[in-house]
DNA sequence: CCGATTAGATGAACCGGTTCATAGGGGGCC
DNA sequence: GGCCCCCTATGAACCGGTTCATCTAATCGG
């Protein structure tokens, strides 16, 4: 406090200066190596505390190979699924040494090849991310040749990656089991982009489930590429109004919830009543809305808590051999969303 | 594709006896030094495409002394208010080259600390963070003494940093006064720690409020250290448990609106006829909640893209002198959770 | 008392770029 | 023809650590 403070960086030359060793013993002690006499290192140490000396981790890395740094890179980041994800994965980083480093792919696989390329000029350790086209053969081929461990994210096109994912195809299914033991016959869906994972695995599941009550879907009924609330409010617009609007739907899209609730108050129809409901996340908006949203749920904290530990497994080299694929059951909520349709011809 | 892939990395040096020029050649070649011949420039290049060349920024940045990294640190990020900030500063930065490291501060000092101190290491060029504790000497030193420029994310309590933030003070003024002059009398105000600044110009609104009307609020009605969902139940039940309790409740801790309608729910209390109440961050649940909750909003986008662009400015050394603060104004969105109080001694 | 062994410290090479002093070649000018 | 200058390329130092071959000194066995 009272002695002017020292601007200029402490290198690990000045420490060794200070000590009266050589700089490779300054670094053996940094790096706890056992072949430094206790007095040395006492020594070293007083010098390290005096100088306030901090090790540069650029440098460190240079030479070293590890950054000790993750990447992740999704589509957005204020999608609160992907919020609570991120932040358990970052706890666990973080606790582990390790730092996080996040970007956003905007859903384009153009950008998605120049992170992974991004990610390896910067030498970072791991990386966990989604891509929006599992069919795209750049972002596959940029994600088997990446420079370091990939996890994928809710994805499943990679077979030689590790990757973790959600039961869509369970939860969608088992939400229109529901929606079809209600006695719906005209439910409507919206999902995202059947490219990717998520939103095909949920078209199955609903196909599935009313394959297996001998019912075929109007094709009419499905409604892709929905990303955002917008797209829900206009799509949950376009379904309601036609001829023979659904009696119930699945707004399966990542956090579309509002646009449909928008949408189907714009219309004057009430949720529950008028047509019935299910959440293909689960959510504070679903569960105190009223009447409260019957919604499919999992668990964020421990797909992000999976994720990172399996990551941080496959970049420690422990495990083995073959990629592991973890995928995250789902449950349904049932709420007051949903209820028998209303007889036809009746008013 | 029809050859073998080289696995090694490709290095400047291999670039170098490819083009058959010196390694500086390429150097200069791949930084648009202009001192380099237009044919050994195509030479270079062709080599460098041949090849599959990539920089390494790690070795870069040793040398050159920026990583084009920056840090950014909060409280936590599921915040959804963090995440849009964060969403829009991320591609800001994204877009003029830099990347983004992400963590959490957990809210305690010493983290804080830490994590300034593993920014520096990491040489970074820039950061931007809250701070839990305005008060802390050793949070407030560290964040003085930070090896790259600081920009404070909604607090005001280092006037030699450049920060962003909002003007959470004519927030809850208005939506006060708004109360008030609804006839309530007993305002109840949910804040979060006032050690920081938004949660401190809260409750300077919310007495200044009552000031301008000579009116004294009780204190037993301020209710502090609401950090999450779980903390604003808590505490919108005792309020509302009081002997005399609040008429009309402002939830101003961040995301925690959710809690205190649960409470109210749990309590058979209906939102707009046995008590208002004012959420002190807009919300898709405040908008689409039955009734609608009237709430204070401010742009995030804006304030990210604020933050992004101020702390550029600084990195870049563009900024002349002073440090620089930005108060976002609120506005307040009146829906349908507020009517005057019941009369006294009626039922 | 001597050679072998070992604990512990040293100095230099190395990681992969950037940059700067220096040098070579060619053209213009007197 | 000689001098100067400009254009361009070179090679080495440098960034700040890590690591390894090497060296010194101390210990131990016989």
């Amino acid at each position: 406090m009272s002695d002017e403070v020292k601007r200029k960086q402490v290198k690990l030359r000045d420490v060794a200066e200070a000590a009266g060793v050589a700089v490779g013993t300054v670094s053996r002690v940094l790096n706890d190596n056992p072949t430094v006499n206790a007095e040395v290192r006492r020594k070293v140490q007083a010098a390290i505390d005096a100088l306030g000396y901090e090790l540069d981790i650029v440098a460190q890395s240079l030479r070293g190979g590890s950054t000790r740094m993750v990447a992740c890179a999704i589509r957005d980041f204020d999608i609160p699924q992907f919020a609570s994800y991120i932040k358990e994965a970052e706890r666990i980083f973080r606790e582990n040494g390790y730092t996080l480093l996040l970007s956003s792919t905007t859903n384009k696989p153009d950008v998605e090849v120049s992170l992974l390329r991004a990610f390896g000029r910067r030498r970072v350790d791991g990386i966990m991310m989604t891509v929006s086209d599992e069919a795209h053969k750049g972002v596959a081929q940029a994600l088997e040749q990446a420079a370091a461990p990939v996890l994928l994210i809710d994805r499943d096109h990679v077979p030689a990656l590790d990757r973790v994912m959600v039961d869509h195809y369970g939860g969608a299914k088992s939400a229109l089991e529901y929606l079809l033991g209600l006695g719906h016959r005209r439910v409507g869906l919206l999902v995202g982009d059947t490219k990717a994972f998520p939103s095909r695995s949920r078209v199955q599941g609903f196909q599935d489930a009313h394959s297996s009550l001998s019912l075929t879907p109007d094709p009419g009924l499905v409604r892709m590429r929905v990303f955002d609330t917008e797209d829900a409010f206009r799509e949950t617009m376009a379904l309601m109004s036609l001829p023979e609007p659904p009696t119930a739907l699945l707004v399966a899209a990542m956090d579309t919830l509002g646009g449909s609730l928008r949408a189907l108050r714009a219309l004057g129809q009430e949720v529950g009543r008028d047509v019935s409901l299910v959440a293909g996340s689960d959510s504070e908006l679903a569960e105190l809305y009223s009447p409260a949203v019957t919604a499919i749920r999992w668990d964020l904290s421990e797909m992000g808590r999976h994720a990172a530990t399996m990551l941080l497994d496959r970049m420690r080299g422990q495990v083995p051999l073959a990629p592991r694929a973890l995928k995250l059951p789902t449950t349904l909520i049932i709420r007051d969303s949903c209820r028998p349709p209303a007889r036809k011809g009746l008013h």
